[in-house]
DNA sequence: ATTAGGG
DNA sequence: CCCTAAT
């Protein structure tokens, strides 16, 4: 442990970590602070909406299905445009999983999704359209130990364990028709479906519809050829990735369920187990090709029976939406932007409320850190690699191929390293953990899929493909939370300033020994980005990762799943009645920005840029010496040369946090001086060019 | 979006 | 570091 002198520098209020806002942005605060509530609304309705796309969705699909569609079984050929919406639904269960990080969301969006398959399922009965749809599904549930991260880390936690292919260690697999959860708290399933429709007549037939992949989106293409679908090999093919927002509404496959079994407060509006045994005791006995049909035909039919899980107080407004979708689409793209800002606020603080809230993180010397995966599962006492219950047996599968089903025990957690005083208090210690974990959670999460020890990065591969399949060896399959790092790439740039380069080498430990603590977040898998990302910024760039994920989930919203974003302002309301109570409490509850500590350097940075352009433009000052550091806001540098200021009058006994040299108070006293000087002229000169004026005029007055 | 200042 | 108000 490093000794530190203080904890606190100088702000004592600072406890919270996460940071939900860009820097950039962050200013406009007020704003969001208001709009918190709305948010939680938005929030709500977003899951809502998706669902209720879905359904749209599907129930559009039918008639199309007419012509594309003859030949269920066969899986006929499928068009790049399904490649597209494939992708698409990949980013955007991203989104829903990951990016919104809150283990409420993805509780709710888990249980509306599953609903509907659940009602779909019940909807057997009558399968009118011959769509072609061929769905697997995979639900996986595995445990992982994670402790991977910087070596220097390991290090000092005293743990050199755990490697990626420790991760990857627990996955079960069981029956379709498994419905037990063990011990195990989270359970992710995967469905797809995949339509047929030609490539060619993809575009033309989508736009007749109107909702689909417009011909305008080639961009995603990936040219790769058409995947030949099977009858008997389901979630084979890529599906059609729009843009659209109809289409973003998942007129395919790829669904995500999370539940929780959790039986506290947080199980009020997110889990329902029942329901999803349901699905999957029926999902078994229905032949793949029947499911294909009643879905395609029936889906729209679900929605009201949506409420009487999700949404039960909000009937009458569900209605009106499906009654009037193209509206309702209509709005949605009208308002597409709006929402986004709303989400970013709102993912922070259901990050913050329930997951984070609720979350298990032990630190121990041994293992390093085992988080438990609050958005995911929070009071999972998964203990890596202890996997209490095998979710069944093999067989299953094999009569029912095309589905993989796994069990995923506990999600590995990024490293955290942790660095604090040994005087510290064990409460403090929590917080710091408690930080770390609400930095990485908050920070935006994706969920990684590691087979044997290897990331598998294409979101496009199916499954089978990927080699994930019912016959194969899924013990080798892992999967893992890691930090969204994608988004920021601009600290990759050369240090976040020339001044600041000594911040960016990579020696934080001794570097910040000051700091109340240092947490890093080790990324289980150095991908490329990672690498870049890591190198370049030390500890402080990583926790610009923390603002970052706002972004990401933004551009996700943006780019892909539109559906998501679309909010009608009315039906915002309406269905914000949904299980949000929690949220809507602390909703006022807008995430602190984490404390960072000026390093001896960036007030150097500072004091020069200061010295050089005055006070009073910091925004230039901003952007001469800290424009690679994003975590520093103009308003950040005025406060900090405020504190200067003033830390720089007071006796050195006063001062607090790490010591500045008092070279540089001095400097900044004199610097502080000469521009006052020079404002207070300043004034006296504009005074003096009104004066003329004036005087005259109150001379005539008089 | 910036700046300034109080908290 | 947050929040507001005023630009």
């Amino acid at each position: 442990m490093v000794l530190q002198k203080r904890l606190d520098y100088g702000f004592n209020g600072y406890q919270v970590p996460y940071t939900p806002r860009a820097t950039r942005s962050a200013r406009r605060r007020g704003s969001f602070k208001k709009r918190a509530e709305d948010n939680n609304k938005m929030c709500a309705f977003d899951l809502l909406a998706t669902v209720a796309g879905k359904l749209l969705l599907e129930k559009k699909v039918p008639p199309s299905s007419s012509n594309a569609s003859t030949d269920e079984d066969q899986g006929p050929v499928v068009g790049d445009t399904e490649k597209k919406e494939l992708q698409d639904e990949n980013k955007q269960l991203k989104v829903e999983t990951c990016d919104r990080g809150s283990c409420d969301r993805g509780f709710i969006v888990s249980e509306l999704v599953s609903q509907a398959h659940d009602q779909k399922f019940n909807l057997k009965e009558s399968p009118h359209h011959q769509d072609d749809a061929h769905f697997g599904f995979a639900s996986a549930i595995t445990t992982s130990d994670c402790s991977e991260g910087f070596g220097d880390q390991k290090q000092v936690i005293g743990k050199t364990e755990n490697k990626m292919g420790t991760l990857a260690s627990k996955v079960e697999v069981g029956p379709s028709g498994y419905r037990e959860y063990g011990d195990c708290k989270l359970e992710v399933e995967t469905k797809r479906i995949i339509k047929d429709e030609s490539n060619k007549s993809g575009g033309m037939q989508f736009d007749n519809r109107g909702d689909r992949c417009s011909s305008d989106d080639p961009v995603v293409w990936d040219g790769k050829p058409p995947a030949v679908v099977s009858s008997d090999s389901s979630a084979k093919v890529p599906l059609c990735r729009d843009h659209s927002p109809r289409s973003s509404f998942p007129a395919t496959r790829d669904y995500v369920n999370v539940v929780s079994r959790d039986d506290d407060e947080n199980s009020s509006g997110c889990t329902h187990p029942s329901t999803t045994k349901k699905f999957f005791r029926s999902a078994p006995r229905i032949g793949d090709r029947r499911i294909r049909k009643i879905l395609a035909s029936k889906y729209w039919k679900v929605a009201p029976k949506l409420k009487d899980v999700t949404v039960s107080n909000t009937d009458g407004e569900l209605k009106a939406v499906y009654r009037n979708r193209n509206s309702y689409y209509r709005s949605i793209r009208s308002e597409r932007n709006y929402p986004i800002k709303k989400r970013r606020l709102f993912n922070s603080i259901s990050n913050y409320d329930e997951g984070i809230s609720r979350k298990n993180v032990c630190l121990s010397p041994e293992r390093g850190i085992d988080g438990d995966v609050p958005d995911l599962c929070h009071k999972m006492h998964g203990v890596p690699g202890t996997s209490s219950s095998v979710a069944g047996s093999h067989s299953s599968f094999q009569s029912r191929n095309s589905h993989v089903k796994l069990r995923i025990k506990s999600f590995r957690v990024p490293e955290l390293f942790i660095e604090i005083p040994e005087t510290a208090t064990v409460g403090s210690l929590k917080r710091r953990v408690m930080e770390a974990v609400n930095a990485i959670l908050g920070g935006g999460l994706r969920v990684g899929v590691l087979l044997q020890g290897k990331k598998v990065r294409d979101d496009n591969k199916t499954l089978i493909q990927t080699g994930i399949s019912h016959d194969n060896q899924l013990d080798a399959l892992g999967f893992s939370l890691e930090p969204n790092t994608s988004q920021n790439p601009a600290p990759l740039s050369p240090g976040d300033s020339p001044h600041m380069l000594p911040c960016n080498s990579p020696q934080p430990l001794t570097r910040y020994p000051a700091a109340p603590a240092v947490v890093h977040q080790g990324t289980c898998d150095a991908t490329t980005e990672l690498h870049l990302a890591n190198i370049v910024n030390s500890i402080e760039s990583d926790h610009d990762s923390a603002p970052s994920p706002t972004d990401m989930s933004i551009d996700k919203s943006t780019n892909d799943s539109k559906a998501l974003v679309a909010v009608p302002a009315m039906s915002v309301e309406a269905l914000s009645v949904v299980p949000m109570h929690r949220k809507s409490k602390r909703s006022e509850m807008v995430q602190r920005r984490i404390r960072r500590p000026f390093s001896v350097t960036e007030v150097e940075a500072l004091v020069q840029a200061v010295e050089k352009l005055g006070t009073g433009r910091w925004r230039d000052v901003k952007l001469r010496a800290f424009d690679n550091a994003k975590h520093r806001t103009y308003v950040d540098l005025k406060d900090k040369w405020k504190t200067l200021v003033h830390t720089a009058k007071i006796s050195p006994q006063q001062r607090r946090g790490e010591p500045v040299p008092q070279e540089l108070l001095d400097r900044v006293l004199t610097a502080h001086a000469f521009w006052s000087q020079q404002q207070a002229k300043q004034q006296l000169k504009q005074q003096q060019q009104q004066q003329p004026q004036q005087q005259p005029e109150a001379c005539l007055l008089l």
